[in-house]
DNA sequence: CATGAATGAGTTTTCATTCAT
DNA sequence: CATGAATGAAAACTCATTCAT
């Protein structure tokens, strides 16, 4: 790489990590494109260099992001294959990146066709991860032989419930963090088939 | 009620069945108070003499549907005293009127404080039968013994996750009716202790 | 007067007193004719029963309040016949009524051409009395010999002035009241001929 | 300056001197963002690029007049140091600049708080100039010895007074013109202790 | 390559007056 | 006589994107 190309690549940096920052803050349908360029340093105009249009920012930040978590997954899919372990692993990374995760809860109703796809695609492939390792600890005889689907919704939809109304249940800090421990527990005391029915 | 008291009336709920047709049509965030008016066939104005802000529209049309709900769900409620007779009756309820609690499901993060507060507050009283009706479960040695708050947010959490995303799940028609069966028998078979487990 | 002409004199002197308060506290050109039904506890429409339209009432109110003050002044001119006594008669009774004189000061140039038409010939009427003495005083050697119009603009001017502008001068309370007596004095100060001056 | 650079200038000058005339003509509270942008030529938007609200247009006028009246005073207040010819000076200023002062002065009461204070501050300014050359002209005999402030009330509240209902003074043409001299000289001769009276 | 000036459609709410009841 | 529902014009400000410099 060139230093011509080096520099676009930092002031890119810059404008997706300034970006960022304000759709946490203020939610991307209400952070302006001229914000983004003056926080980032640049002529409004520039932006448009990096980015063809405001959507294909928050996609490019949340596709690092959810490439990010599905890297970090990976090997504990691969090693563990336990779907309670995974679980733990999802909602630590969902902890660490909530701010930007409730903004996507939040607004990705109306975020344009496209964009909404592809977050769902990204979302899909995750949960195409729980719902193999749900479905071994079915075979297993460790989980109870329900619909994996709706189960699997019955957690992401209470994860995205927490997310998109964040500000209801907490003042400062994360939703996660304060009910991961109870979500874990109560999902996997739900799903789970107690030692003392085998019996 | 004389003639002028009624053709107010009239005019009043002209209003509001055309606006809730419009909010479930293009959401309330998307409908303008002039498309209102003109849909009711009324003058701009007149729209702000029977209601004084647009907010209190929305509030007033979802207010009348939670007042149903309520109502409908009392009599199951107090007789019946069974969580799966009331998630039964609560998703029909739903399903019913579904367009406009999709719309709601997807907005209400972006509508203002107050119009929040009291749509959660709705919620919350329905959400207290379902709690009573766990707690009784539960003591009756019918259901597992989980965290009902959190148990219970999976299931309102897929609710609202169906109903925020409804549009991709499916094209026309009703998400809740599509899926209902599956929300409640897996909810039903993650709750229940099973009558095998017992001897 | 039969009872029904007695109660409609009655209505309208109570929408004369909400007015005039409500002028006051807001001015006239930010008070709505509803509130002021509704202060009166009258229908919006029988308002304009009593007056053909909103400037009738700044003027009825306004010629009350002229007619009062010339009514007051009257036994002043007649009698003593001396500028100096009817200067602080007048300053007496502009700030018993400062309140409504200040929404005049400020929103004359804006109202209709007819009814600032009569507003400022009821002003010059007074002001008419205002010149006559002077002039007497000019006659007996008072007074120095300077174009009285002119004069009495300073006069008018300064006392226009504060009262157009009155919130910066006082917060609470009367800017007559508070720079009356520098007023006169200062005024006297500078038509008069000093005693000393004639020897 | 670049080509850019230039352009844009010309543009904001075309806005002020569209913008003054407009305010002129029907004054600043009658004047809308729209026809200020139609009569400069440019869109409606980009009225809001070169002044962030309408008040700031008001002030940019404002502040450019007062300015220029501060310079035209100046050397006059430092050379001549007569209160005479500064209130000669002054009075050619505002007739020359009569139109927008008329506005103000029919205004000012109107406008927000942050602009009326700034005006104001630009008048204190050059009232404490008079104000100065007055304490002069006392202490150096040619004055009567009166309280300054109220006196300087009595001027500018005449130039005001004429100013803000300038309608009724002239068809057309300047009301400081028109009583100029009378203003000066009866100024002059209600201040002034007539060398006769020194004998 | 970067700049930043220009675009222009889009929306809630107010209020004096009228007139059918 | 009194009522009060209806009228409808009017106005400031935002912002993603483009393109001449």
């Amino acid at each position: 790489m060139n230093k011509r190309q080096k520099q676009k690549q930092k002031t890119r940096e810059k404008i997706v990590s300034c970006a960022k920052e304000l759709f946490i803050q203020k939610g991307f349908l209400h952070t302006t494109t001229s914000e983004i360029a003056a926080a980032a340093g640049i002529a409004h105009g520039t932006l448009f260099l990096h980015f063809p249009a405001k959507e294909s920012l928050i996609l490019e930040i949340m596709d690092t992001v959810l490439e990010q978590i599905q890297a970090a997954l990976q090997p504990v899919i691969a090693h563990a294959g336990n779907l309670d372990e995974i679980i733990r692993c999802y909602l630590d990374l969902i902890e660490q990146h909530e701010a930007i995760f409730s903004t996507k809860a939040r607004e990705m109703p109306f975020y344009g066709d496209e964009l909404r796809r592809k977050l769902l695609f990204r979302d899909a492939i995750i949960r195409g991860h729980f719902h193999t390792l749900f479905q071994q600890g079915i075979d297993d005889g460790i989980y109870r032989q329900v619909d994996i689907q709706t189960a699997l919704t019955f957690f992401f939809g209470a994860i995205h419930y927490y997310l998109s109304l964040k500000q209801i249940f907490v003042v400062d800090g994360s939703v996660i963090g304060k009910f991961k421990d109870q979500i874990i527990s109560t999902f996997n005391a739900l799903i789970t088939i107690p030692k003392t029915e085998e019996s």
